[in-house]
DNA sequence: CTTGAATCATTCAAGCTAGAAATATGTCGG
DNA sequence: CCGACATATTTCTAGCTTGAATGATTCAAG
């Protein structure tokens, strides 16, 4: 025993292996929708996020990344032809994204495919209720 | 269908986004943590995980993920002189990873950094006890 | 003993991500 | 208008992560 570790530690480590786990388990399945569908994770959660028109930095917000992470991942959905870059109407500055007619079409077998067999779906509605309030006090508290 | 999404997949997505956000700052806080030792934050995974000699799987294990990925973490801690690769006692196939006096002596400190305004401090004892409970049924039905 | 399947570690290619620096544009006070 | 500062995006570098080979070793059945 070199310094014995206090047990709340101890059940605070545990609980965040938990969180990781679950979030990996999230991001497995986003994976596997992406993969049926050809996609990247990545670009799966980029096209999730597209509910409509916006900015690079609105989408790296929404993707919870760094905007020149949204760039890497637009390259490659507007090499396949799902979105466009056009230019903004109001700031020369910003890109307006905007999914094309096949883009749109693939959003919405993705949201399909996502909303069946979630890894939260374990968990009943009000199970889910008190999960939210717990996570938004944890993440709140910064 | 497809074109009005159920309020449950969407409450699910929010919660799934939750879950997200409280990995990334867990995640966040250990690499700062580690940064004040001067190591990334898988170094500082690895080493926190590396609680007594073990096997490259193993290692993997604790820190869930590949064991591919060990190779390219341990690789490192070792040129930087804080754990040793030596031959396992009993299997020629696998490495017995050992720490270095000064990697425990790291690991130490890192422990007690990692201590200190963890994210999940913002819930007291209670409540995480509910957040482990339905974290774990959240993880087990896979 | 010997063959075949399983396991451990590593290598490699591909992709993901953050952060700093660079470029272009916008905004505001003077 | 002009200069200073802020913002949107991109580029570049470094590190992270996975998954598919590969080679060495173990184990079990014949």
């Amino acid at each position: 025993m070199t310094t014995s570790p206090e047990p709340q530690a101890i059940a605070e480590r545990q609980l965040c292996g938990l969180v990781n786990g679950l979030a990996q388990r999230i991001a497995e399945h986003v994976r596997e929708c992406a993969a049926a569908l050809g996609l990247t994770a990545s670009q799966a959660t980029a096209l999730r996020e597209m509910s409509g028109p916006m900015t690079m930095r609105e989408l790296a917000e929404r993707m919870c990344c760094e905007p020149s992470n949204t760039t890497f991942v637009v390259d490659r959905l507007e090499k396949q032809g799902l979105v466009g870059r056009h230019p903004h109407p109001t700031d020369r500055r910003a890109k307006h994204l905007v999914l094309t007619a096949e883009g749109a079409a693939l959003r919405e077998r993705l949201l399909g495919l996502l909303a069946e067999g979630s890894a939260l779906s374990a968990l009943g509605p009000e199970e889910q209720h008190v999960l939210r309030g717990l996570l938004e006090r944890a993440v709140a508290r910064s």
